[in-house]
DNA sequence: AATGGGTGTTGCAGATGTTGCAACGCCGTC
DNA sequence: GACGGCGTTGCAACATCTGCAACACCCATT
């Protein structure tokens, strides 16, 4: 809508694959030199963009310390997290916690190995919407007609043999998702690899994150692994009865948590 | 320099305090409501920033994203061998590069004496965790529970008769390079050569690299070594500073490293 | 030393994109 | 049912941004 700030704001991705010089940054975006001159100064008095010693432009610290906060102020996260570290002390596999927002599905927490961890590994990144358990929860959730639309435009890539093939698959697979309640992806992005998830929903109803369960074949069996199932899905509840403000909000005495 | 950018991007620390209503924005931004919806919207057409169901506009994940790819692209070997290589013309002797990757501690560069290399000697080889000086700056910024269990797990070769004896004795000194920032291994590895050590930082306050300075005995004494320290020191914290694009606020003429 | 190609930078006139206004639609409240 | 608040749209006036061309600078080359 805003001619200017549009490239502005487009020098970023670009600039997130790797240092560029100001050249490359006019040609990659179309413009003059001058004018991605000016582009990156501005972004450069926002701490958006940091310029290294050979002269190139970089993501700046400010951009990372928007990202810490915008974060932060995701609440669900917030609620969330001791009881992804209660789960993780529990079953000792990773556990995930997700959101949909933009047509994207984004990893928020992650509690691995009783190593709670910030802005490290996945957290942040989108994760493989076609073949996700967390993924097929949120979008599960959408209504039927967004649901269709979603499907169609996503691509399908064949991670793995047991990867979601085509939007008809995928949508016969939210159908028992949201169904049943729950989701599993069981060596649909690395062969080696299953996970088990459950949502979590808000006040209204809707589901507002997703949480999973993640271990390798070689831990335990995709079997071994469902039989945890029960305990991913009362920790999913348990959240969404602190966040939808159903729970005893006994904001102390977290312990009468009934994740267990 | 560029208004319209600058405006938008104000927009930015301005939602990381909280979400806000496009009346709030018009306000504190100091234009009219129209401008502000545009801004607004080209920032959401590119993730940054996101509607939630009030209708109010909170930071965008995407910002994760973006720092997520963004640090994942970074290089910290090629940011820090310019200035490995200029500690190196100042001092002459050894200097080396570390990283902690999968309960090992490798180098990753290594300038000598004027000979920049790269795939010789050590580069990529597990450093002796025990005792060098960068794997103990590696471990000592792990959290205490992790610090302990790996001390555990470890094996304490004597290689000399400084070398590290046991876990107890590990983790004191782990605690003491913690607290001191840099660290030293003064012939724990070979009997007649000493290191001098020293963190480099990420955004985030992590450890995600460590350098150092190594000498045999009969070119300088440990003592001598030393005195060495506060350039090794200046050095990673420019390191740091790049790596995590703490920019110096003089848009202009910032000179140069003061790695000096 | 001098030349040349490669950067990044500046000033400027033209015109494109942006601005603020005023009016509209919408929703909840009084 | 009218009011007030809020977000949204179309438009004309204007300020801002654009691309150009020339310049400054550094480095490698001759």
């Amino acid at each position: 809508m805003s001619q200017t700030v549009d490239r502005a704001l487009s020098i970023l991705p670009l600039l997130a694959q790797g240092p560029a010089d100001l050249g490359q940054v006019a040609d990659r975006l179309g413009v003059h030199k001058s004018t991605a001159l000016r582009l990156l100064r501005t972004l450069h008095e926002h701490g958006l963009v940091y310029r290294q010693e050979d002269q190139r432009y970089r993501l700046g610290a400010r951009l990372f310390a928007l990202a810490q906060e915008a974060v932060e102020n995701l609440d669900v996260r917030e609620i969330a997290h001791p009881h992804l570290v209660a789960l993780n002390e529990r079953i000792g596999h990773t556990v995930h916690l997700a959101v949909h927002e933009e047509g994207e599905v984004l990893y928020i927490d992650k509690v691995e190995s009783r190593y709670p961890v910030r802005m490290y590994s996945r957290i942040g990144k989108p994760v493989a919407i076609t073949v996700a358990a967390v993924a097929k929860l949120l979008l599960a959730d959408l209504p039927e007609a967004e649901r269709r639309a979603v499907a169609e435009k996503l691509d399908y890539p064949t991670y793995t043999s047991r990867s979601t093939p085509n939007a008809a698959a995928f949508l016969t697979e939210l159908a028992t998702v949201r169904e049943q309640g729950w989701a599993t992806d069981l060596g649909g992005h690395e062969e080696s690899i299953n996970c088990i998830g459950a949502p979590i929903h808000g006040a209204d109803g809707r589901v507002v994150a997703a949480m999973s369960v993640s271990a390798p074949n070689v831990v335990v069996t995709a079997e071994e692994l469902l039989t945890l199932l029960p305990q991913v899905r009362r920790t999913a509840e348990a959240i969404s009865r602190e966040y939808s403000g159903t729970a005893p909000n006994t904001p102390s005495a977290q312990g009468s948590s009934d994740d267990r």
